[in-house]
RNA sequence: GGCCCGAUGGCUCAGUUGGUUAGAGCGCCGCCCUGUCACGGCGGAGGUCGUGGGUUCGAGUCCCAUUCGGGUCGCCA
């Protein structure tokens, strides 16, 4: 058996010398300076300790012993004769008489250096995620997760939500994204689904007379990774309030979200209660996005009519935008860069030209602007010194891509903004229906759940792309942190929503039994929304990667490669739940 | 599924117009070093350049295909 520690290894200090102490933890290296000299790191979750080795016998111990080995250290506290003001434990050592391993670590060679393991190859690292989360660095970010989840769940039960778990065997949901499918033993041929998100139960807590729910909810979708997008599973902060309006809900996420991001954050100030509003129609005519990052105080104009018919080609007919930077300072090669960078992400092409000091149009296309100078100038309102970026098609392409450019300018050339903050903001008022791109017919713009504005009456007399929804999202930094709304818990109003789509009553029933028969049993208005947790994290943090604050992250194709998921099954657990396996067909 | 980028010792990367024996840092192994703390010094091992084909007198380098990885669009009510 082994001796239990008397301390941790960021425990110890001046005070404590002359004390005999067991410390235990891993092997981070030695620092030989001679044969039986040497300064020995023990790391443990805490932090580390020196160990000086200046005796054969210790040093004996540990031929042979590889590094990242676990230990259980036994000896004298003593003052150490050249100080590390850099480290907590640095002004003492100890010095062993008992040294023993604990866990012997048979490689001498690991897959990556533990506190380099953030520059290793991505799979190496998930493939060895226990030895990639020995590095403090990595460590970290959990532990930061572990303490914002905990400060979440403080401030919701403090505004008295109550945590309530809802089930992960469920069914499967006729909308949204692919579900993950388990099958069932006893009944053959049907299936559950893991939950894309516990929507329906948390209407029918709320129906069932709940006041305020909320859960560290695991959510499940089969859809394709983004950087800021784990693929598989994530978690939501999911909340719903009943008898409430979406200004309650704005309330409540005002109310918590700020300060566990300034306690938390690499930046230290988040915007304050209340949280700036902006339409959807104007995000997308402003910022060009609807998750538009108001760190950039640069803004979208419109500039197809004093472009029209300029001569420049890809400009013809084309709806016409523009990002104005004043006293821009970059060169001819970043600008090319930033042009680059817009179109990877975008798919289209940006341009641009300056007004330069002289009040001449320089540089990109001005030359197609020569006969125009003057209304060019005033239509955008130009000053010397001011580049002008410019995207063209129609006019949501020209909106987005100029939304990608505000950003790409905004982050690369100094001047526009403020990256030391946290700027929340909400984008309401979201269109209720949309003509489809590929049907060319009225379809649900989002959640065909959301109360519309202005209720049943609208839905009777307005034109229904007139009509908004009681639609939110929540944006910080531009990251969309969450969808939210007021639900629709009227069934009258929910079937007259149905209809014009072409929906009737019994595809609503089809579709989603129990709430539409619970909200037929008297249901409270309620709303909520759920912000994503990795994403808060994440920014909070000030990581680039979703998988940098997960403990054990999949790859992007949604494998797990340490344990091997997704993986064959044994034949009869197959027979078992009544499956057969249709291998696809090679090309 | 589309597009972009990448793959060279254990790790991170360099490798010029196609030209002799493919280099560096870190790590690893050995020796030296009595106060290091990114310890230092000397020496050493370790590479079929992702895979398959092609062009060429000659390919890490050029071409085609393919696999894997990252990013992005689609997708994510």
């Amino acid at each position: 058996m082994f001796q239990s520690r008397t301390h941790t290894c960021n425990e110890l200090r001046l005070s404590d010398v002359g004390k005999t102490v067991t410390l235990v933890g891993w092997y981070e290296n030695m620092r030989k300076v001679s044969k039986n000299l040497g300064f020995l790191i023990l790391r443990d979750f805490y932090g580390t300790t020196q160990a000086v080795i200046e005796t054969e016998e210790m040093m004996a111990r540990l031929s042979g012993v590889n590094n990242e080995s676990t230990l259980s250290i036994t000896g004298v506290v003593r003052e150490r004769s050249s100080k590390n003001p850099n480290l907590p434990t640095g002004e003492i050592e100890v010095v062993p008489t008992d040294i023993q391993v604990l866990g012997r670590c048979r490689y001498n060679e690991l897959p990556f250096e533990i506190n380099r393991s953030k520059e290793a190859d991505e799979n190496m690292r998930l493939k060895y995620r226990y030895l990639d989360l020995r590095n403090p660095a990595v460590k970290d970010r959990i532990i930061l997760r572990c303490n914002v989840v905990a400060e979440l769940r403080r401030s919701m039960t403090e505004h008295g939500f109550l945590e309530i778990t809802t089930p992960i065997l469920t069914c499967s949901s006729p909308e949204g994204a692919r579900d993950y499918l388990v099958p069932s033993r006893n009944h053959p041929g049907k299936f559950y689904a893991l939950p894309q998100a516990p929507q329906q139960f948390k209407q029918l807590l709320m129906t069932a007379g709940f006041d305020r729910y909320f859960q560290i909810a695991p959510c499940f979708r089969d859809e394709d990774a983004r950087a800021d997008r784990s693929p598989g599973e994530f978690y939501q902060l999911d909340m719903e309030m009943a008898f409430a309006s979406q200004e309650d809900v704005f309330a409540v996420l005002e109310d918590v979200l700020p300060p566990i991001f300034a306690k938390y954050g690499v930046y230290k100030t988040a915007s304050s209660a209340p949280f700036k509003r902006i339409s959807y129609h104007d995000a997308m005519e402003i910022y060009g996005s609807d998750k538009p990052d108001l760190r950039i105080d640069l803004v979208v104009q419109d500039a197809t009519e004093c472009m029209a018919d300029c001569g420049f080609g890809p400009f013809e007919g084309q709806t016409v935008k523009a990002v104005v930077f004043s006293d821009f300072k970059a060169t001819r090669k970043v600008i090319d860069k930033m042009c680059a960078d817009v179109e990877v992400q975008t798919g289209n092409k940006a341009y641009w030209f300056r007004l330069d000091e002289n009040g001449e149009l320089v540089g990109g296309i001005s030359k197609f602007l020569a006969d125009r100078k003057d209304d060019v100038i005033a239509a955008l309102s130009l000053k010397p010194g001011d580049f002008v970026g410019l995207t063209a098609g129609k006019k949501l392409a020209a909106q987005k891509t100029a939304g990608v450019l505000r950003k790409v300018l905004g982050n690369t050339v100094e001047g526009h903004m403020n990256k030391e903050c946290y700027e929340f903001c909400w984008i309401v008022d979201f269109p209720m229906y949309e003509i489809g791109e590929e049907s060319g017919k009225l379809e649900f713009c989002h959640n065909p759940f959301s109360m519309p504005q202005g209720g049943l009456k609208d839905l009777e007399e307005k034109d229904p792309l007139d009509i908004y929804a009681y639609q939110y999202d929540l944006v910080c930094n531009g990251v969309e942190l969450s969808s939210g709304a007021v639900r629709n818990h009227d069934p009258e109003i929910m079937v007259k929503a149905f209809q014009l789509v072409g929906l009737g009553e019994d595809d609503v029933k089809a579709k989603f039994p129990a709430m539409y028969n619970a909200f037929c049993y008297g249901a409270p208005p309620h709303a909520g929304i759920a912000p994503g947790v990795d994403r808060m994290v994440m920014l909070i943090a000030g990581e680039e990667s979703i998988r940098e604050i997960i403990p054990f992250p999949m790859n992007k194709t949604a494998q797990d490669v340490m344990m091997g998921a997704p993986a064959e099954v044994d034949p009869q657990q197959l027979k078992d739940v009544h499956i057969q396996v249709v291998m696809p067909e090679k090309e």
